[in-house]
DNA sequence: GTGATAACCTGCTCGC
DNA sequence: TGCGAGCAGGTTATCA
């Protein structure tokens, strides 16, 4: 399930190969979410950027092809892939390789926008500042998240208070925190904690290529390795690293949720 | 405006 | 062995 980490992994493989590239064709699964893709035909990439979980690819006519990868979207540049059945965009560029979108579950998507119009995309729309950026900290955190009377981990899925953040990585930051998922408000110290809980879990998941669980691939179709170095997300049974408490698992608000009942005190 | 919930999807696992 | 149920989860739409 691609997050920040992940998604940025394949955006620093993707730009050096695929800026300046032309498509020259297109073919998608005539699902809405896919057919935009067909509107960059004619265009030339100038550049591959992301903000939160949405990889953003330039185009020279002012417009760009957005895409998210969703939970089993994947991306690769080169020959057509062998096994077409889940494919659901692929553009053939001018130098004779395709970019192909692979995508078995359809949960990703393809949108074509002008440079920056992010209206019809509520979530990237309102998207937090992103896990590296400055003005992320701990006052940040608080501020974002001190006023609502949600769970503090729906808050952060939310991608409001910060963008980028999903289940793997909202579970490892809590338990990081020492703060329960469960909370409906914290202290400013917690805001704090859990803000350079979130910095560094990213940091780090991205210096290992992200996390491969089951159906993240690079750019490549290689997997990452930080699923290696996860001490809370899917590990329920397991003593935690911390305090050799069981990790316990309960679903809160439709996503299942790992946390250690010593470390992370309701 | 905010919060809760359903829908979208399909491969995999588990129990019978 | 085969079948059906349940699960995984990011985003959007809808409703309260």
């Amino acid at each position: 399930m691609p997050e920040l980490p992940e998604v940025e992994t394949i955006r620093r493989a993707l730009e050096p190969r695929l800026t300046g590239a032309r498509f020259v064709a297109a073919e998608t699964h005539p699902s809405d979410k896919f057919t935009d893709a067909r509107l960059a035909v004619g265009t030339t990439v100038t550049n591959v950027g992301r903000r939160a979980k949405f990889l953003l690819v330039g185009l020279d006519n002012d417009h760009e092809l957005v895409i998210h990868l969703g939970m089993t979207g994947a991306l690769y540049l080169g020959d057509p892939l062998a096994n077409e059945k889940y494919v659901r965009a692929s553009w053939e560029l001018d130098d004779g390789r395709t970019l192909t979108f692979d995508d078995t579950r359809r949960f990703g998507r393809v949108r074509y926008v002008r440079t920056g119009d992010y209206s019809s995309m509520p979530t990237l729309h309102n998207a937090g500042p992103e896990p590296f950026d400055p003005s992320f900290d701990g006052p940040h955190l608080w501020q974002a998240v001190h006023n609502s009377k949600r769970h503090i981990k729906t808050q952060l899925l939310s991608q409001k208070p910060v963008a980028g953040v999903g289940n793997i990585y909202a579970d490892e930051a809590l338990w990081l925190a020492q703060v329960n998922p469960a909370k409906r408000s914290i202290t400013k110290a917690q805001a704090t904690m859990l803000a350079e809980a979130i910095t560094e879990v990213m940091e780090s998941a991205l210096a290992n290529g992200g996390t491969t669980l089951r159906d993240y691939k690079n750019l490549d179709g290689g997997e990452g390795s930080n699923q290696f170095q996860l001490h809370c997300y899917g590990r329920s049974g397991s003593q935690c690293d911390r305090c050799a408490t069981v990790l316990r698992l309960r679903v809160l608000d439709a996503r299942s949720t790992t946390w250690c009942p010593q470390c992370q005190p309701a």
